[in-house]
DNA sequence: GTACTCACG
DNA sequence: GACGTACGTGAGTACG
């Protein structure tokens, strides 16, 4: 057991955030050499803490430590004004992705690292002062930031880090003219201009400090105003007594901020050389590698310039034993889980994986929690397995097994841990564990995921489920869930699965993730797509969480309306098909209505398909209508009407949620190849919209009460970037000029005038447009137009021979496709083409496949842009982000808050390839509103 | 479980 | 000269 803190011991508290800040705009913006990502505030800060620590050696080292930082929310502050630091600017852009990193910069130092949500680093650093000082000890604040000099004085100083400099009472009078107790009197009447604390008007620190000496303190000083003799000074204290003493409150630091962890665990402890040097390689971070090496009398590791080649890469993950399940633990008590969450925030890193009751995050239940800290040391904390063979319990639910701790207290203790920004969480697709501990109250804080990793590296190769993925890069085969639940009709929920059967699989879980992040985290920045993973990936797990969350409001009653009126019509077609085909069938089964069309009634369009079976698609169907034949046309409506039914209008009720009366999709953040979304259960980015009928679909998306749908979506993204990225110059002084694109591409082509256009010609130009970013061919777009190919052909030859830069930037695509095996957006995430090198037919596939990729995934990047800065944005409005499908965001507004929204949403929205690509073309972002979707789109 | 069809961008 | 083909998704239904 540790010594208490106590005399004798001396506290350093080094203020995280200043050091950041400093380090950030002392140094150019360096950034890590093998792929881009800004490090030039890390390099600072590392360079500064090793400093520091160098520097710790003789009679006044420090006994204890810590890193204090800002947490990254609003604080209680706000409350109290909410314009507190309004006026501070956000963070530079390339700063924000160093924040996590100088957290784990501390912990690789092996020093403390604490924040908490709703305080700020200041207030953390006062209770601990207090704390530390009452207890008898000594405290050092390294920092020179004079917020904190009120804290000097009995045992309490600071260091000014840069001008290696004592601060003591002494240096306080000379800054403040008053002793520290009075500082925050000083500094509520002087007011702050660059954290907004308002003060009193006309009054700076030199007046301030001169009435405080006089009146002793600020209550008699506002007591006693009237005798002022200055007029306009008196006039000016009467007048703003309320918001004097509002700024007292705002620079007042608080002794009893709530701390969870004793002094006794700051004590300071001696790098671990190998986590240390792991970091800093990681970083690229060459002399200060070096010289740590040398200090602990290791062999510096290498860093290298060039990506490693795979197999240099294989044997980090192979020299770990193979997995062993034998020494995973069961967490059965208090005292258990206590050890376990000590060693998880020492270690700062822990693999979490949660087991529940289904597969839907937002009605499952949790039924246990795994965690792992390293190769073999994971464990699992059952909370909500049922008793084997028990029925229920007195009031009909199923009664809990023994042996397992009470689930709130054990959310209790786990909530610090994983709220601490400080702790790293692993998850594999760690959405879901986020979502459903948000539905516990636990608002889990920096976490990463290994799907999203794998997905940063691997896009296009293979899918990033974890067993594949542990299969692929642990050679590990995980114990299949089907093992433990069954499948199929006997399928049990898992809180039916015996614990200890339970806590193998799921710890197991855990540990694999653990490795996946092992084997990973180094190869993102080998691979250059660190940026493409920290700034397009990793935010999309909080904000599509919320989204998901959140859901969306549906009318059932219009939906099911809808449903009745459908299956009457359907009845009447079905009649009507039965009687064309002399016999009854099942219109639904292509294979009966192909043997009905073809070889009973004899008409034209032979077999397709490997089956043999015939095609009946509307493709077909279209074209023996056209000859004039009612069957399929009637098939066709018959389609339409069932399509829309069994999809929509009888699904979508079943989706509504009964706790929340909303619709709650889930996104795939890794399930698209090129950086698109998916939406699942129920997918709600391909809702009818192309036909009237289908369109009163949207109409059950509906606003709540005193709210309004609002959706914005961009104008001809994939057009726009193509431009820019082909570089073709009639394309993009067509969107600069802000002309019909289709009209101008039209009339390049074939020479007519834009004004008075054939609308016949202009649909020809799209859909070559189109064509383009799909990998145009002449079979492709014959087929879309219903023209003769030789017709097709000849406009693409056109097509190419007035945009040449088309045919250029196709070429150079596949070109890059073949020599790297991937191509990339403008924003650097990879996408893999593996078929890219193949011969025959399956080549044309890979080809257009990589023409298409950079451009719908760029469009995709600059979506993930704007929701990733949405929130923040859109903060202080009453107003939530629903949806996503693709080039449109929806949202949900109070109807006064409607138009601040679309103001907003739209320059987010507009300005999201900035600052990292400056775009040669505007981005253009059309907004609607109304009560439902069909209203607002 | 696979094939077919069709809704979206 | 032939091969096949527009890019990216998810879900419902039939059928073996």
């Amino acid at each position: 057991m540790t010594e208490a803190f106590g005399k004798g011991h001396h506290l350093h508290l080094i203020d995280g955030s200043a050091f950041i800040f400093r380090a950030y705009h002392a140094l150019p913006p360096l950034t890590r050499r093998s792929d881009g990502l800004p490090i030039g505030a890390v390099a600072g800060f590392c360079n500064m803490l090793w400093k520091y620590i160098q520097d710790g050696t003789g009679p006044d080292q420090p006994t204890h430590a810590a890193v204090i930082f800002d947490h990254s929310s609003k604080t209680f502050r706000n409350d109290i004004y909410p314009l507190y630091k309004a006026n501070r600017p956000p963070p530079p852009e390339d700063l924000r992705p160093q924040f996590p990193l100088t957290r784990e910069a501390t912990r690789a130092y092996n020093i403390s690292c604490i924040e908490t949500e709703g305080f700020e680093a200041d207030d953390i650093i006062a209770a601990l002062s207090c704390k530390a000082r009452d207890a008898g000890g000594r405290v050092t604040i390294i920092s020179s930031d004079k917020d904190l000099m009120q804290l000097v004085g009995g045992g309490v100083e600071m260091m000014d880090p840069i001008k290696g400099k004592q601060i003591g009472p002494d240096e306080v009078f000379e800054k403040f003219g008053v002793k520290p107790d009075r500082v925050v009197d000083v500094q509520a009447l002087a007011g702050d201009s660059v954290d907004n604390v308002p003060g009193a008007p006309g009054i700076g620190i030199k007046t301030a400090a001169q009435l405080i000496q006089e009146y002793g303190d600020l209550e008699s000083l506002l007591e006693r105003a009237s005798e002022i003799k200055q007029p306009k000074r008196r006039q000016t204290l009467i007048d703003h007594a309320e918001q004097i003493r509002i700024s007292k409150r705002l620079v007042e630091l608080d002794c009893d901020t709530p701390l969870d962890f004793g002094l006794d665990t700051l004590e300071v402890r001696e790098p671990d050389p190998e986590a240390l040097l792991e970091f800093l390689t990681r970083m690229e971070f060459r002399t200060l590698t070096n010289r740590v090496a040398e200090r602990f009398g290791t062999a510096a590791p290498v860093i290298t310039d060039a990506p490693a080649a795979a197999s240099d890469a294989a044997p980090a993950a192979a020299e770990l034993p193979p997995i062993d399940r034998s020494g995973y633990v069961v967490i059965r008590d208090e005292a258990s889980l206590a050890e376990w969450l000590a060693e998880i925030s020492e270690k700062g890193i822990v693999a979490i994986d949660t087991e529940t009751t289904g597969l839907d995050e937002m009605r499952a239940d949790l039924v246990g929690v795994s965690l792992c800290t390293g190769p073999g040391r994971a464990a699992y904390l059952p909370l909500g397995h049922v008793g084997e063979g028990i029925s229920g319990d007195l009031f009909g639910g199923p009664a809990l097994a023994e042996g397992q701790m009470a689930a709130e207290r054990a959310l209790a203790m786990l909530k610090p841990v994983l709220e601490d920004e400080a702790t790293l969480k692993i998850g594999q697709n760690i959405k879901y564990d986020c979502k459903i501990l948000a539905r516990l109250g636990i608002r889990m804080a920096s976490v990463e995921d290994t799907m999203l990793m794998s997905y940063s590296l691997n896009a296009g190769s293979h899918n990033h489920g974890m067993d594949e993925l542990a299969e692929l890069y642990l050679g590990h085969k995980c114990v299949p869930i089907k093992d433990l639940i069954g499948s199929g009709k006997s399928q049990i929920n898992f809180a039916q699965v015996p614990i200890d059967k339970a806590a193998e699989y799921a710890a197991e879980d855990a540990e694999v993730t653990w490795r996946l992040w092992h084997r990973f985290r180094p190869e993102l920045s080998r691979e250059h797509v660190a940026t493409s993973y920290e700034l397009l990936e990793r935010p999309m797990i909080n904000v599509l969480a919320q989204m998901e969350m959140t859901g969306i409001r549906v009318d059932v009653g219009h939906l099911q309306r809808m449903s009745s009126a459908f299956a009457q019509k359907m009845a009447a077609l079905e009649e009507e098909i039965h009687a064309l085909a002399g016999g009854s069938f099942n219109v639904g089964s292509p294979k009966q209505l192909g043997e009905i069309l073809f070889d009973r009634m004899g008409l034209q369009g032979g077999k397709q398909g490997k089956t043999g079976a015939y095609s009946t698609s509307a493709e077909v169907l279209e074209d023996l209508a056209a000859e004039g034949h009612d069957l399929p046309a009637r098939v066709l409506d018959w389609r339409g009407i069932s399509k829309l039914k069994s999809t929509y209008t009888d699904a979508l009720p079943l989706h509504v949620n009964p706790e929340t009366g909303r619709v709650h999709t889930s996104y795939s953040i890794a399930g698209a190849q090129t950086g698109r979304l998916a939406s699942t259960d129920p997918n709600l980015q391909n809702i009818p919209v192309r036909t009237d009928e289908g369109r009163r679909i949207r109409e059950a998306f509906i606003a709540g009460p005193g709210m309004r749908i609002v959706s914005l979506d961009y104008s001809q993204i994939e057009l726009r970037i193509l431009a820019h990225v082909a570089q073709i110059p009639a394309l993009k002084q067509a969107f600069r000029d802000g002309i019909d694109i289709h009209a101008m591409t039209a009339s390049q082509m074939f020479g007519v005038p834009v004004e008075g256009m054939d609308p016949m010609i202009r649909r020809r130009a799209k859909a070559i447009n189109f064509g383009v970013i799909y990998g145009i061919s002449g079979f492709g777009l014959a087929r879309n137009l219903r023209i003769p190919r030789a017709e097709a052909q000849a406009f693409i030859d056109t097509y190419f021979e007035r945009f040449p830069e088309i045919r250029a930037y196709m070429d150079r695509t596949i070109a890059e496709a073949k020599q790297d095996g991937h191509v990339r957006t403008l924003f650097g995430r990879r996408i893999n083409t593996p078929g890219i090198n193949q011969n025959g037919p399956a080549a044309g596939g890979a080809k257009r496949a990589a023409i298409n990729a950079p451009i719908q995934g760029a469009a995709a990047d600059i979506i993930r842009r704007a929701m990733a800065r949405m929130p923040a944005a859109i903060a202080h409005l009453p107003v939530g982000m629903l949806l996503q499908v693709h080039d449109e965001l929806v949202f949900e507004a109070e109807e006064g808050a409607v138009d601040d929204l679309i103001r907003i949403a739209r320059e987010v929205m507009e300005g999201a390839a900035e600052p990292a690509i400056k775009l040669d073309v505007p981005l253009i972002v059309d907004a609607g509103q109304g009560a439902n979707w069909a209203e607002a789109h």
